[in-house]
RNA sequence: GGCCCCAUCGUCUAGCGGUCUAGGACGUCGCCCUUUCACGGCGAAAACACGGGUUCGAUUCCCGUUGGGGUCACCA
């Protein structure tokens, strides 16, 4: 699989017993399995397991579970490590890798067995789906009827053949579960199958290997998507024939597409690295929308990751599944990139405009005007484009009627006044460029637009005198130049 | 279909028996600011799914209906 420092499987968080008094520490996991990328379900599944962690001064361990070997990736690892650094959620030592304790569920897939709490079963495929077919044809639930489990004595020949470790599901009475998210619920164990703990080949199922990971890790809340919350009946039945302590569930509703639908790849659910490079948004803009997705705190909208860390609590998290809603991302985004330090966002969009040493510099100049118009950083590059244009700069068609009849009239005008302008800032350029306004008796507006186009080569950019400033004296009356000699086409 | 869960504006949510003529945010629509676009400011439309209870009093508690979701593998 793949190389890294042993993770021991130390019982609990042993650095902390000193410090902590009574309540036991808390430790929590977020355990991904690397079949693709980090999606946004997991994202804010990690973010709401590191919070509480960190809320509560305890660990927030990080496993990924690679038993399916076929289906697994590095790269979705790879993927899913950088996703999480990216959010900020930072793990606390090593990750596990489930692949490695295959040995350790075996031992205790064996030791239910000795207790009696499990039992082979050599139930063929065949027999199995011909039971399931039953089960259907009768229109009545199918519920897995093994015959093997109360067999004590097995024949001699029947124990050369392949067969899998099943647990002893309870059958009668109930199981409570006290979910800090869903509240009581109770299900009847009849409900409960004796599902596979250990698959005929040796392999450890899901059901058998979290239970194990996490008893062994000292995970104290498992803290998931709420499709797990039928499994967690049945992992509760591993963990009480184990005689090991429950762990506290915390199940938390899904994220569901703008119609209301589980999100899948039909609404562009996307990996994280997708709303990064390719959506352009920035970690705290993702982090704070998740967060309140699903959790809120009074009125509060604009959280900060610290501030988030002294309020998350489970208590808060809703029940109910919440629609994905991209408008609101990109408005928060908007206001993360307004916030954002300057030089941080030259550099974020720097690479795809491919800019010199001096371009950046111009970049940064330009940011406090840049920023506050765009939503992502998409946005902003297209935003910055015209600051790197070369001579003569294309002019868009919409734009282009600007420059023509009126326009350019006023636009020569403006050209011989802003040739005469010696201190080349923005003050001194709006008192000459509004100088010429009023001579030919026009609003600001009809100048500062064929101003714009010549200048930008479209009808939206920052303002004017700005663009003048960022631009240079040089440059700028280059560009006006260029449009006045030029004849319209 | 069985089992489990859920239900406040279009969306995310506040509300934890009277403070609700239901608050905030996004989105939408006006107006203001204004050289364009954004930003910002002001304002508007917009919700307690339905029916029974419990209670002096229900958005808040209980039951049912409807609707939505999850889950039913030798996948995780």
């Amino acid at each position: 699989m793949r190389a890294h420092a042993q993770a021991t499987m130390s019982p609990s968080a042993s650095e902390n017993d000193l410090n902590s008094v009574s309540p036991k520490p808390v430790v929590t996991r977020f355990a991904p399995s690397p079949t693709g990328f980090l999606h946004i379900g997991g994202a804010r599944t990690a973010l709401f397991n590191w919070l509480y962690a960190r809320h509560h001064g305890g660990t927030f361990l990080l496993r990924i579970e690679d038993t399916d070997k076929a289906r697994s990736t590095t790269a979705a690892i790879d993927a899913i490590l950088d996703g999480m650094r990216w959010l900020g959620l930072d793990w606390d030592g090593q990750e596990y890798y489930q692949s490695e304790f295959a040995a350790r569920h075996s031992e205790v897939a064996h030791a239910l067995l000795e207790g009696g709490a499990a039992y082979r079963c050599y139930m063929t495929p065949e027999e199995l789906t011909a039971q399931r077919e039953r089960a259907s044809a009768e229109r009545r639930p199918f519920r897995i009827v093994s015959p093997w489990r109360d067999v004590s004595d097995v024949s001699e020949e029947q124990t050369g053949k392949p067969f899998v470790i099943r647990l002893k599901a309870p059958g009668d009475g109930e199981t409570v579960i006290d979910d800090q998210v869903q509240g009581r619920v109770t299900v009847q164990n009849s409900e409960i199958d004796d599902f596979v703990l250990l698959r005929s080949d040796g392999t450890p199922t899901y059901m058998l290997a979290v239970v194990v990971d996490d008893q062994d890790m000292g995970v104290t809340h498992v803290i998931r998507g709420d499709d797990h919350l039928n499994n967690a009946f049945r992992q509760l039945c591993i963990v009480r024939a184990m005689g090991w302590p429950d762990p506290v569930y915390a199940h938390v509703p899904l994220i569901h597409g703008p119609d209301g639908a589980k999100l899948s790849k039909r609404h562009g659910a996307l990996g994280v690295d997708s709303y990064r490079d390719e959506l352009g948004l920035l970690p705290e803009a993702v982090g704070n929308y998740l967060l309140r997705l699903g959790w809120g705190h009074g009125d509060d909208e604009i959280i900060s990751q610290s501030q988030a860390i002294d309020w998350f609590d489970l208590a808060h998290v809703g029940k109910s599944p919440s629609r994905f809603d991209f408008k609101k991302l990109e408005n928060l985004n908007g206001h993360y990139i307004r916030e954002a330090d300057n030089q941080r966002l030259a550099d974020l969009i720097a690479p795809r405009l491919e800019l010199s040493e001096d371009q950046r510099g111009l970049l940064v100049r330009a940011m406090p005007e840049l920023k506050a118009r765009a939503h992502n950083l998409n946005q902003l590059a297209d935003g910055a484009l015209f600051l790197f244009a070369t001579r003569p700069i294309a002019v868009d068609q919409a734009a282009a009627e600007h420059v023509a009849g009126d326009g350019r009239d006023l636009l020569a005008a403006a050209h011989d006044a802003l040739a005469k302008v010696s201190n080349w800032h923005a003050p001194a350029l709006e008192e000459a460029v509004r100088g010429v306004a009023e001579r030919r008796e026009v609003k600001l507006g009809k100048l500062a637009q064929p101003l714009r186009v010549a200048l930008t080569g479209q009808t939206t950019s920052p303002g004017i005198f700005d663009v003048l400033a960022l631009l240079g004296r040089e440059e700028s009356l280059a560009r006006i130049a260029d449009i006045l000699v030029e004849p319209n086409e």
